[in-house]
RNA sequence: GCCUUCAUAGCUCAGCUGGUUAGAGCGGUUGACUGUUAAUCAAUAGGUCCCUGGUUCGAGUCCAGGUGAGGGCGCCA
């Protein structure tokens, strides 16, 4: 029995097992909020049904106490889910004390230190199960589409680019990295089986410190033989537009807690603009207009929004401290405006920050040189005049992997392909067609310089039965923080590792 | 690695150009109140102002160094 079937049972007793969420009490009746995992219920507990005894065990109940109520299933339109419980048995299976994470804001370092307990948040219980549903439509897509799924090494004993940014383990006393891509074996197993997919972990030993990037995250990267880079950008698009419309079906309490406009998710059920890497360099110098709009123009147009927002905080900041000062006024009110001037200060710290950075992200795009690889802020000036995602592809063959396929027609070109998600969220897939000679193959490991001993099983798959083929990977955590609309991707998965997090 | 912002009560923060006993809200405790949605109201406890050194009659406030954190860049998904 939980929370969601209530509707069943109308009029019926029932048992609910689950956690105090909050309460509220007065002299003869608590209210507390029960959240079962699944969803939230109102028990109405009042003392003369219960009786003095577990009236006072109910109101001596701390947040977070683990508990399983008895109780007359009633319809209320007010309460979440819709019902509430009118309670004639209480069970505690422990009373707890002092739950560290109140029903107050609280700052990022102490929720992440407390991330066992975050999770159990109405707002990460969204996420959570977002989460659940995009894995599940993912493996959904790729089911019915016959690709087969395939687990790819962990360890590596290939730096196969470069050493710096990976992770050193020993492994039987010999250095051993932990993967940062299973695209090599996806490759080779795609020979055996046609399509395939893996799921799986990926590490990387970057130091950064932004908004979207972990140390340890999980990858999905599909390979497919005899696919070239037009049908594999055909896949991506209809892969994300398959997953996001699902997700969206399926998660609508989830992203309504989140408070996610869904219409910017459901136009993915439109085509994917295309453009080169020479279009997109174009439209982000400001050079090409995209519906009319000039991307330089229109990120200055968000600087000026902030600075502006900012006065309207300070006015208001300001309009509040005097009635505040004035005095002879309720504390209530005292706090509703205090607590309105702490949330405006915050937001002000929050436009400071932008205006610190649009400049940057404007000379960057401005004085941005033909050949380099799009910056992160580029992708967000980039991506800001469109409402959907974009894929660039035909990137210059210098700042692309060894195992990109040349454009046949104009080898300064490589056919790798960046899907890059609206709203901010920069580069969620990465992929492109492979190289299928072997000549060509071996002179790029030699011009980047790499091991070509550790490459002979991979040279194999072109000397075997080469083929055309062509995959990608997909970031599993900077979709759900898009789909889900969150600042950072930390909040995507239960226990994130990212630059100096190891705990819990 | 570079740039930038920050560190004050269990939590979120205020503390103006240095000046007596360091403040608020939430949370805790005690009490009031039949229905609250972060309830409300009253009372109450709770502090090594991150660390080290310096300037000064006097430092939470200024300076230097360190430590930790947020954000941006690079790198990438």
């Amino acid at each position: 029995m939980h929370t969601k079937q209530l509707e069943k049972y109308v009029g019926q007793e029932v048992t609910l097992k689950g956690w105090v969420a909050n309460k509220r009490e007065s002299k003869t009746v608590v209210f507390i909020n029960l959240r079962d995992g699944r969803g939230l219920c109102q028990c109405i507990i009042g003392a003369e049904e219960i009786g003095e005894e577990l009236f006072a065990t109910a109101k001596s109940l701390g947040q977070e106490s683990s508990i399983a109520v008895t109780g007359k299933v009633v319809a209320d339109e007010r309460q979440i889910g819709g019902y509430e419980l009118h309670v004639t048995g209480l069970h505690v299976y422990q009373n707890a004390r002092d739950y560290p994470i109140s029903n107050k804001e609280h700052g990022i370092e102490f929720l992440a230190d407390n991330r066992h307990l975050w999770l159990r948040s109405r707002r990460q219980w969204a996420i959570m199960r977002v989460r659940n549903s995009i894995s599940y439509a993912i493996h959904n897509f790729f089911q019915n589409e016959g690709f087969v799924q395939m687990d790819a090494p962990i360890f590596t004993g290939n730096a196969a680019e470069g050493t710096t940014d990976l992770f050193e383990t020993d492994y039987y006393g010999k250095p051993a990295y932990l993967t940062q891509s299973g695209q090599l074996y996806g490759e080779a197993m795609a020979m055996a089986m046609g399509k395939i997919y893996t799921f799986g972990p990926t590490f990387r030993a970057e130091k950064s410190k932004t908004r979207r990037h972990l140390s340890e995250f999980w990858m999905i990267e599909p390979e497919m033989a005899f696919c070239d880079i037009f049908e594999n950008m055909d896949t991506i698009e209809s892969f994300l537009r398959a997953v996001v419309l699902e997700v969206v079906q399926n998660c609508k309490e989830e992203l309504e807690v989140l408070g996610r406009d869904v219409n910017k998710l459901t136009t993915v059920a439109k085509p994917f603009p295309r453009l080169s890497y020479d279009e997109a360099v174009e439209i982000l110098k400001g050079k090409k207009e995209v519906n009319g709009q000039n991307s330089l123009a229109v990120i200055q147009a968000d600087l000026d929004k902030a600075i502006e927002r900012q006065k309207t905080c300070e006015a208001e900041i300001a309009e509040r401290e005097t009635i505040i000062a004035a005095g002879g006024i309720k504390k209530g009110v005292i706090n509703f405006n205090q607590n309105k001037i702490d949330s405006l200060k915050n937001e002000i710290k929050q436009l400071e920050e932008d205006q610190r950075n649009m400049p940057q992200w404007l000379a960057s795009a401005r004085d941005f040189t033909y050949g380099n690889d799009f910056g992160g802020s580029d992708e967000t000036v980039l991506t800001r005049l469109f409402d959907n995602p974009i894929m660039v592809y035909d990137w210059p063959h210098e700042i692309k992997a060894f195992y990109m396929k040349r454009n046949p027609d104009d080898p300064r070109f490589a056919r790798g392909v960046d899907v890059l998600a609206p709203e901010g969220y920069g580069e969620i897939v990465g992929g492109g067609e492979r190289e299928t000679s072997e000549e060509w193959l071996v002179e790029k490991i030699n011009e980047h310089q790499l091991p070509i001993d550790v490459f002979q099983w991979y040279l194999d798959l072109r000397r075997y039965g080469s083929v055309p083929h062509s995959g990608f990977g997909l970031g599993l955590e900077r979709l759900v923080a898009w789909i889900c609309k969150l600042d950072h991707v930390r909040e995507t998965i239960p226990f994130p590792r990212y630059y100096g997090r190891l705990e819990p």
